[in-house]
RNA sequence: CGGGGUGUGGCGCAGUUGGUAGCGCACCUGGUUUGGGACCAGGGGGCCGCUGGUUCGAGUCCAGUCACCCCGACCA
């Protein structure tokens, strides 16, 4: 095997950019921090998306679009939300470009300054909310209930593919509710939505918890959120989801009538997911032959592969593998069959392998005589003979027991990568030598937890929510602390 | 914005004291091949990031400039 990859034991950040390149997933572009997502990485978003989109209508949820410009004035409308956001928002200042008079190429007209500068979006709340209150008149108008699927601009310092770049594509649900129980509501049960996504098609288990205080949403009361861990023993925050309070109905004065006839402020929540999804996917399964993707997600379950020396047998062997195309596609099963004469089989073998198509089946004359196909599992690697006859059949279970192994395996990866831990000696052997999810107590403030992030660069991922009590005394100031608090270093 | 590095065919790189710009992969043609990244033969493709300077002569030396990458601060 020609080492195409860097090896994760190696150096897991080239592994994991060597792999979304030579995958074909996404390239870096002539704009600094931004990618271009190639078809192969685009098919596997937009079956996320789908599954997605399908739960959010299933739970209610409508579909809309904002605008990408966003004035710049109503940023600075909710405090803590400017503050959050004012450092990394790009600014659109001009209408047009000239030519210049100086040389060649083009120059920003400045006649063209704009009265008032407008921001590339960085999240949506600030526009939704000044529509909403166009929307919202009485308690008739709520809940509302709107996703939509957007690109946004965040700029970054440094970027990495999928896991951070300048523009990225997501999904932010914006919702609005008469009560503070009901926005709750809410924002836990689209924490739900996430954190089942995540398990029963990524195959990637989460951690469910509320953020610190620090680590919060700007302009969020509470952020909900769910956390993975990748293989390289770091934390991946895999989706959020806020309870925003009135915060927003506030700043944008969304007031509603209630049945007794008095007005109040509306209670909001707002929840969204990234291509980074992409990233926990890949750092959730994949090895040094490249991509490993569950069933689900795969743009292609399984490939057939062709062998054969003379047309005459290529003929016998094509006539099978479309019958088998047929077959499987009748199954509900997505094949690709790849009878291109201009590469070799053990050349397809590696790049399918690359690409992480689930099971890969290769026909040969040898295989027409015995009846039978060779199958080989992209999670395993193992191949056997499998019967024409009920080979439809086969697949289908196998593929979900792929889709099953895969997130068995990380969900074993990951409890084998938490652990607790009592004092700040353990603590920091932990956070520097075996990495992982580190439960710990901690005395509850922002103080604490900003130098323990500068001292072993682990932040707080999550409180989870199902976090039992338990008396103990924090490993910096040794405070009294009720419960345990997950600690990792995280992308 | 700090610290380090790199700019040479599509990609990855070499290029010595300054003297006609090269290698691997990829690509094209022909043939033999095809059950784990085939082989042989032939072929195409580069203002050496940009600007200026030194010189008979610059990929190479000097000055400036731009871009990108890595490490930090910031972050879904």
């Amino acid at each position: 095997m020609a080492d195409i990859l860097t090896s994760k034991d190696k150096d897991y950040a080239q592994w994991y950019n060597d792999l979304v390149i030579k995958a074909d997933l996404a390239e870096n572009s002539a704009v600094r921090g931004s990618m271009v997502i190639k078809p192969y990485g685009f098919a596997i978003w937009e079956k996320m998306r789908d599954d997605l989109d399908r739960r959010f209508k299933e739970t209610g949820h409508l579909n809309a679009y904002f605008p990408l410009f966003i004035p710049k004035s109503f940023l600075s409308k909710e405090a803590a939300h400017v503050e959050g956001f004012a450092k990394e928002c790009a600014v659109v200042t001009h209408y047009r470009l000239k030519n210049d008079p100086n040389g060649k190429g083009v120059i920003v007209d400045p006649d063209a300054k704009l009265e008032e500068e407008l921001i590339v979006r960085p999240t949506s709340e600030t526009i939704i909310w000044d529509t909403y209150r166009k929307w919202i008149q009485s308690y008739r108008d709520l809940p509302l209930l709107i996703n939509q699927w957007a690109n946004v601009v965040r700029w970054e310092m440094r970027t990495r593919l999928f896991l951070r770049t300048s523009e990225f594509l997501w999904q932010e649900g914006h919702t609005a509710h008469a009560t503070k129980e009901e926005a709750i509501a809410e924002a836990e049960q689209m924490l739900e939505v996430y954190a089942d996504f995540l398990e029963s098609i990524l195959a990637v288990p989460v951690l469910k918890g509320v953020k610190s205080e620090s680590e919060r949403f700007a302009g969020a009361v509470e952020t909900y959120c769910v956390e993975a861990l990748m293989q390289d023993g770091k934390a991946l925050q895999a989706g959020t989801s806020h309870f925003l309070g009135q915060n927003f109905a506030k700043a944008f004065d969304v007031k509603f009538a209630t049945k007794e006839g008095t007005n109040e402020y509306v209670w909001a929540t707002s929840w969204g997911v990234s291509t980074r999804l992409m990233g926990a996917l890949i750092m959730s399964h994949s090895d040094n032959n490249g991509l490993v993707l569950p069933p689900k997600v795969a743009p292609y379950q399984v490939v057939i592969i062709p062998i054969y020396r003379k047309d005459e047998e290529f003929d016998r062997v094509d006539a099978a593998a479309k019958e088998i195309m047929a077959d499987l596609r009748k199954a509900g099963i997505s094949v690709h069959y790849d009878n291109r004469d201009t590469y070799k089989p053990g050349w397809k073998f590696n790049q399918y392998e690359l690409k992480g198509v689930p099971v890969r089946l290769a026909i040969g004359p040898r295989d027409l005589e015995n009846k039978q196909v060779e199958m080989a599992r992209r999670d395993t690697l193992q191949k056997s003979p499998v019967p024409m006859e009920g080979l439809a059949e086969h697949i289908s279970s196998t593929l979900e027991d792929i889709q099953n192994s895969l997130l068995e395996r990380a969900k074993k990866r990951t409890s084998d990568a938490t652990y607790e831990v009592n004092t700040w000696e353990e603590f920091t052997d932990a956070i520097a030598n075996r990495g992982g999810f580190v439960k710990a107590h901690w005395d509850g403030t922002p103080e604490t937890e900003k130098i323990i992030k500068d001292k072993t660069k682990a932040t707080i991922r999550c409180i989870e929510l199902d976090a039992p009590e338990e008396q103990g005394t924090c490993i910096l100031t040794g405070k009294p602390s009720n419960r345990r608090v997950v600690f990792a270093k995280a992308y």
